[in-house]
DNA sequence: CACAAGTTTCAATAATTATTGAAACTTGTG
DNA sequence: CACAAGTTTCAATAATTATTGAAACTTGTG
């Protein structure tokens, strides 16, 4: 009589379930700033993983396709989150989360400004340099609304370059200081 | 003969051009921050226009269903971006954009502040409550993560609280000392 | 070079999110 | 109270965004 292999998947501890909350709240907040949930949640799932993964265990883990695995992790590596682990003698790839938060903050903060900032205040400016009539109300409105957000804009700029060079004990320590 | 009513819309000036693009790049910038796109192209519209503007004018400036514009309307008052006027003997409501560009940031930060990180700080607090076992990677791993994203949440908590009661000058004076 | 063991691409499809528009509602006036 | 002139709600639908999965590709090995 052969053994009959269990299928019957073993209930998970409270640490996996903790874990998948974790993935599922990482994934949603990351979902509210317009950034792929799924990505989020991969990203959520190689940081609380003590070894590298490979793409099946991404797949299974997540419950996504091998395409989507493929498409989100590069992602990933292309917002320096993850690096690809290469096993000598083993074909398929691992991957690691970069696991130095304040380092991630700084990932996160670089590619966000690089993206959507950066590129507004390109347009911005560009919009800026509309001539028109002083007296004209239209004009002063759009020209004032336009000069305003640049200085906004300017201010987030200096913010976040700041964070970013920001020093592990600024955020907890400085900003202490400085706001409190 | 009569004269016929010309149906011919004016070509739009450059200046309304320009409003257009300016309506564009503000929906487009919020939409990749999780943002509704209408919501931001009313507040960019209502930011530029000199004079408070009726429903039918949000419908008919940004190509909106009257449901739409309603209930999109209704948003930007809730953010405490714009206001509601009611003028004596007009049935019809007007709104007006807070024009104060810190104070419309002051408004965006406190919502996305309460909306999302305080809602994400309380669900982390309450799995880094799990006991478990320290010998464990996987429980290591986890619990440090939890650990480390809560340090960054409280910087990020007090960053976003200090920008809040910034003054006006803070922006373009303090930071530039701070991180220059 | 043929094959095995993977990864990547992308058109089709599914899932999600935003919008419409008609019905219900509100509010002031004769 | 009936009506006019608006606003709001929300189920149905449209538009957008994310995902799948099969075919194409890559890379190392006998």
């Amino acid at each position: 009589m052969t053994e009959q292999p269990d299928l019957t998947p073993t209930p998970p501890t409270p640490l996996e379930q903790a874990k998948t909350q974790f993935i599922q709240l990482w994934g949603a907040s990351a979902a509210n700033w317009g950034i792929n949930r799924t990505m989020a949640q991969m990203h959520a799932l190689l940081l609380v993983s003590p070894e590298p993964l490979s793409t099946e265990d991404l797949m299974t883990q997540l419950q996504i396709s091998r395409g989507n695995a493929s498409m989100t992790v590069r992602d990933l590596i292309d917002w320096g989150l993850v690096y690809k682990e290469l096993r000598a003698g083993e074909r398929r790839e691992f991957y690691v989360a970069e696991k130095d938060m304040l380092q991630v903050t700084r990932c996160i903060i670089r590619e966000r400004k690089r993206r959507e900032l950066d590129a507004m205040k390109r347009s911005l400016d560009q919009l800026a340099t509309l001539p028109g009539d002083e007296n004209d109300p239209n004009y002063r409105e759009f020209h004032r609304t336009l000069t305003d957000i640049q200085q906004i804009a300017d201010g987030a700029d200096r913010v976040l370059g700041g964070l970013m060079r920001a020093e592990r004990n600024w955020f907890l320590d400085k900003f202490l200081r400085l706001f409190m």
